[in-house]
DNA sequence: ATGTGTTTTTGATATTGGTCAAATAATATT
DNA sequence: AATATTATTTGACCAATATCAAAAACACAT
């Protein structure tokens, strides 16, 4: 599934309207290990996940390695704290399969926008599932155990737990590698 | 400063589409401890605070009451894991204030996306805003400790320190009251 | 197959913050 | 003002999880 193909599946885009999208958007395969962003700099496209897989991050005070999150197929993935509002990102964005994305210009987007009110509007569906996600992620922290914690993900984001290093899946979580593996030990 | 107003600050409305707005919303005053939103029910409105504060919250499986945000004066208020999808919340929200609230139902909203392409836009930017806050919480949750997480809520929002009980500050921030009451009295 | 680097597991110990209970302080009600 | 209610503080104790260190398992390149 590309991304125009995604969005007809949210949305039906007049034909025209697709077009312009895939006319706009670049598809390119890129490496394991990649990273599509940086951390301090402006976030310069909005991806489109066809195949891969993608993890955000950042250094914390103490230059540990936090995961924020994870993007799988289909998703639009960018630095949500740096892309739309064009300042310095805190987080990187990498690359944890080799993966087939399609990216898109932050100028170019804003065209669209002004040109087709679908496109406004299939963002909003957009970034209104990616803040549901956020806010489910904010309620499996806040004062759940790590036992709890693991359970989210097995219920949540079963796929991952095959595809993700046990040491990024303790880190998004927010517990040490060591529970983590611990967690999985018993049961 | 009122809801249009409030928007104009961020983009500059026609004049016809300003009026509609004001046209669909209702504006009331509400007192303190009035639910705006029940956790399991679909939120039926999106609200404004114009003078107030307003709290969301939720019981966790062990019946207890977790404060995930707060929302002061000039914010835009729904339960967002509810309004635009139209499934039920998680969430309860409540005023923790006498407040001035305009209001504005789901299908109003609807027909103003659909005739308005301003009001899809400004919409755009104000989820973008509050998903930018909810990433900003889930940073000062992983990994942090207990202090970190009092410096996060002094630094980011003072204001609440002043105007929200400990308790729910401390909900808020993961942690006990006792635990954010000890962390007051060193220091 | 062998060696090198990385990831995961296991163990021992330390620490943070939770729990429970009671005292104090602040706020609301009569 | 007196009383009841709610919120905050304090203390003692304990459990969950972090930390540190080392071993084992696994992956990858030569």
């Amino acid at each position: 599934m590309n991304f125009v193909e995604y969005i007809n599946s949210l949305v039906s885009l007049p034909e025209n309207v697709a077009d312009e999208l895939l006319k706009k958007s670049r598809k390119q395969n890129l490496p394991k290990h990649y990273w599509l962003s940086e951390a301090g700099e402006i976030c310069q496209k909005l991806y489109f996940v066809e195949k891969g897989l993608v993890r955000w991050f950042y250094y914390n005070a103490d230059g540990k390695d936090i995961t924020d999150s994870f993007g799988v197929e289909n998703s639009f993935i960018t630095a949500f704290d740096s892309f739309f509002q064009r300042k310095p990102s805190r987080y990187f964005i990498e690359l944890l399969e080799d993966s087939t994305v399609y990216s898109m210009t932050y100028a170019d987007l804003e065209t669209l926008f002004e040109n087709f009110p679908e496109v406004e509007h299939v963002s909003r569906l957009i970034l209104i599932q990616i803040l549901e996600q956020t806010l489910d992620k904010n309620a499996a922290l806040q004062f759940q155990n790590a036992q709890q914690r693991y359970e989210f993900i097995t219920k949540k984001h079963p796929d991952l737990l095959q595809r993700v290093s046990l040491g990024h899946i303790a880190s998004y979580l927010g517990i040490t590698q060591e529970t983590l593996s611990r967690i999985r030990a018993k049961k």
